[in-house]
DNA sequence: AATGAATGAGGTTTCATTCAT
DNA sequence: TATGAATGAAACCTCATTCAT
């Protein structure tokens, strides 16, 4: 009666596992599903019987991949009291991330690309605002709740720091992927340190201090 | 025949630019050497006559985007003194030409992805590493000369804050290219002016008068 | 055991109407195994236990479908007298036939072309020379038995003029299958009114007559 | 300045008679575009220089054999006088048609499946419906022309007549590709002058005497 | 007996590139 | 120098068929 037994959800995730590494390795163009087949040590066809397409796989590694490094920075900040120490936290896990994944970082250009003219344009567009609003909103609330304990100054303007922020440690990681004699970790904490001691209230109270007590 | 020479160069750059809205628009995979043909109001073969390979235009593309860029954002910055001054000038600069020339922005996430594992990979790599270690000599420079001058302090780390910097501004219009209703001018103003205050000296010395004395 | 024997074929029975609906609906070529399993309610790998291929299921489909056709049209003339009468119902039948089971002509094309270049063209090819063999010596024989019994004229070629009926009816279906609006029953009866008032004996005797007396 | 120059009009018909000669061997689903190119001694990717796609070029080849069988059948008949006459004139020349052209019937029965339920259905079903509303306009048109000339009875029902008529003869180059033993034209004939004698006017005169000026 | 997951052969189509004019 | 007709490599995707359960 029945027939052979698979988990397709275990199977499926196989599947954009090796996706992820043949569309990082060769990009969305010269991937070919032969190749994820291969990768996956399957058969093309089979390639078909979880995803209607390309695309459709090609949007799957995307969520796959967004998802889980949205959840472990989430993770990342969620125990932790001061802003500053949050922000350190937050910054060194993003980047963390991207250099410990380098093999999978040029997934994300690929991402970006194809959110900018390529395939599924829309689609990818439209996830990606919503990735990034809401990287965005974690970050403006870690500043909003420091400026709510006394900790941040009231003036800073916790949206767009927030936002800017966020893009920035995105670039640190683009930058060592052009050129690995960067550290982006350092410049991670370099600069976060600059900018929160920008932002903290109390100018006398250093803001290194905060840092200080972080293990890099 | 000395003129023919005027006219290769010149309609070099016009097939240069033809091909910059065509990519843009559809991307280095989605766009044909016909359509760049077409739009530049020339026969297809003729693009063969000017590029070796649709690989060798698009390169030309960046080539050209990249100068301009570079030369634009190091015009801004030349004439200024302050070193809050030249940073925040530098960074309205740069998202200005983002946002200004949106519809080529696509461009720039089809550099990276080719430089991330597309097409002439090493090539585009090389030359990213060159531009952004440009920009970065930049800021940094202006960092450095801020720190000599006495108006930033001597513990900030010039180079990383330089290399977040630069990027976050890619970042600034990154964001905005997937959500329109963010204003990365606004968020660049607010950003430095934040960040400076951690770079500043003298800290009962408002940074914000720096900032206030830009029109923005 | 022996009742399974019953399940068998009367499972392959309802495969074979199945198909027929999925091939007249689709054609053989738009036509999927897993079309024709789903219509049947059964899972793909069924259909082979009973068919070793798609050819041999469409082949079936065809053996069980002109099967029926020729019986029916055999039956209707099986108790009548006069030739005309027989001539105006077997005509009045196979369009009928046609009509009334529209929704399957789609069949009789693809057989036709499956016989012509298609899957299996041989067998297809011979199986319709038998058929168009039977069907025509049906009505040959109608027209010689009407010859004998003096009811039409001796110099009629019944051959020739059986041929040309038996496809003409056909193609009257043919038509109404390309236009609606077109009543190949009326055609049928007009038309053959006109012929056999060309075949019958005495022209003295209106074969109008002959048909009047068919309610149509 | 100018290319390599091809009469691209010439080129076309070209490609639309190899393609003939390829679906009518081998079908639609049958034939390769490479078979076609091959064919027409022509690169693979030529055929799509002139053709859209392979259901474009299939239906360029149905509407050139449609449009030249319905000429030369419809020059037949210009010049003749009686009706009787051009009945048989039309009748041996829509046989003649396809039996000379034998190894293109194929095609027609192709084309039949692709109106059923193939290809462009509605397409191919739109242009047989005109296709055969011409042919029986023509036909309906001789045999009013003979009732007008008082040569046929007034009681034909010309319309049913001709529209059976047109699909008799079909049927008998039908008949014939599947039993190569049958005698179209000789079917043709001999129906034509029965079912004529069932629709002169004066039946004293024997409408064979019409027939038999004839040269067969 | 019944099933449906896996498979890969095969064909359409695209498009960068060439080259005769 | 400019052109666009010709080309064929390459890859997506479909689906008949197999076979383990």
């Amino acid at each position: 009666m029945a027939p052979r037994i698979v988990d397709k959800e275990a199977r499926r995730l196989e599947l954009v596992r090796a996706a992820a590494r043949v569309f990082a390795r060769e990009g969305f163009r010269g991937a070919r599903i032969a190749d994820v087949a291969t990768e996956a040590g399957l058969g093309k066809g089979t390639v078909y019987e979880y995803f209607r397409s390309k695309e459709e796989l090609f949007f799957a590694v995307f969520e796959w991949s967004s998802r889980r490094m949205e959840s472990e920075i989430a993770a990342t900040v969620e125990t932790l009291e001061s802003a500053g120490v949050r922000l350190l936290a937050l910054g060194r896990e993003a980047v963390r991330q991207g250099v410990e994944n380098l093999e999978l970082y040029g997934l994300t250009l690929e991402f970006w690309a194809a959110a900018g003219t390529g395939v599924c344009e829309g689609r990818f567009r439209e996830a990606f605002k919503e990735l990034y609003r809401e990287l965005r909103a974690l970050v403006q609330g870690i500043i909003e709740d420091g400026q709510a304990r006394g900790e941040l100054r009231q003036d800073v303007p916790a949206e767009h720091v927030a936002g800017t922020l966020v893009g920035a440690l995105d670039a640190l990681v683009l930058q060592h992927w052009f050129d690995r004699s960067l550290d982006p970790l350092a410049s991670a904490q370099g600069f976060l340190e600059t900018l929160i001691r920008g932002m903290v209230n109390n100018n006398t109270e250093s803001p290194a201090s905060t840092g200080d007590q972080q293990t890099l």
